[in-house]
DNA sequence: AGAGTAACCGAACGATCGGTCGGTTCAAGG
DNA sequence: CCTTGAACCGACCGATCGTTCGGTTACTCT
């Protein structure tokens, strides 16, 4: 039995504190110091919670892979024509970006100096290869425009869904997560020009 | 008169190998260990060329943002109707980005931890404002789809531009920049899917 | 040849880094 | 009441941070 205790700290609701302190000053620009003042206690009490640093950055980062990842496990990523499971995948990588919008910003801004960093950069070019073949397959439905090349369209693609962490706030009540799927999955398929009648 | 001396470090040629260590590193994650290890020289004589990091990051983000503030002074971004002077603002800005990479790569990943990040920041909210304007005349003259939201859709079209730097290596032989501006002007006016007769 | 100076260096500065250590506090369980 | 252990703390560690300082080298100009 787990009793609720008082109200502590545990390394979930730590990390939560930490992880938005990463997001507003960077992972290597957040000093131990920056997260006790968050967090409200001494920088040595972080490390009765968890190993240091680097911990925190992989619970976060596998928090954010562990949702992209389950996309590609649902049904609907598995069923039905190819350009539909990626219409599928493109509006739940928006609404899993948005569900765990701190977790994957920072899964997004990696670079690479650690180890983790590094696992995490491997695990999110499988995650994008996984999304790339079906493109891929769609393209050869001849259910996208072959003008475009397919691994452009791919980055760009995941460029315009990555992006949104830099900008979508959930507090500040301006576009719900529905709409923002909604208009990027709008722009991705039909893009910005209107549907005019022949000329 | 200035004669060309020998092949030494000038600020503008310390700077292009600062950059590159901090788009590799991260501002933050790159000591001046970091770069005087990559130019070759000590830590001591990179003062010789600039006062610090800080003024190395100030040239790096200013050069950035001088290339896309330019891009607004141009005929075609004046002149015609919205929508297509749109589509040019669009176009070059793919081009300037692709043309002074690593100088834009730094500034979009800039936190706001200085006074000089701060103000990097701010330089580029005001560019985002003008082209969003663009955008707003555009679907003023009933040339975008109305159902996409006009703040939404300006986001989502800097955010698929902006996301180039994360994958463009123009040593990489693939697409050249022609071939990516094609491919963002199609996919951002025309979208994904192939135009099909009616069913 | 001698003066001037741009380019560079090793050593060291105080500050801050991530992390450790030896405690103290306090609520729960017997 | 007394033990136990989770939660927390201040003080401190060696390492590294960005920066400064007092030189030395080597090239240019007269």
């Amino acid at each position: 039995m787990t009793t609720p205790r008082r109200d502590t700290y545990t390394p979930e609701t730590l990390l939560s504190v930490a992880v938005q302190v990463f997001n507003q000053r960077g992972y290597d620009g957040t000093s131990m110091e920056h997260l006790s003042k968050a967090a409200g206690i001494s920088k040595s009490s972080i490390y009765h919670h968890v190993s240091g640093k680097e911990e925190l950055l992989k619970r976060a980062v596998s928090r954010a892979l562990d949702g992209l990842f389950a996309i590609l496990e649902e049904p609907g990523a598995g069923e039905g024509r190819p350009v539909e499971r990626l219409e599928h995948v493109v509006r739940r990588m928006v609404e899993v970006l948005i569900a765990e919008l701190p977790y994957v910003t920072l899964l997004l801004r990696v670079r690479g100096n650690t180890e983790t960093e590094r696992w995490a950069l491997e695990r999110r070019r499988d995650f994008d290869h996984r999304v790339a073949e079906l493109l891929k397959a769609a393209a050869a439905d001849g259910d996208v425009r072959p003008e475009v090349e397919v691994r452009l369209a791919t980055r760009l693609v995941f460029g315009m869904i990555n992006s949104i962490v830099e900008w979508y706030r959930p507090e500040a009540r301006g576009a719900s997560g529905r709409e923002v799927s909604d208009a990027v999955v709008q722009l991705v398929f039909s893009g910005l020009r209107r549907d005019r009648p022949a000329t």
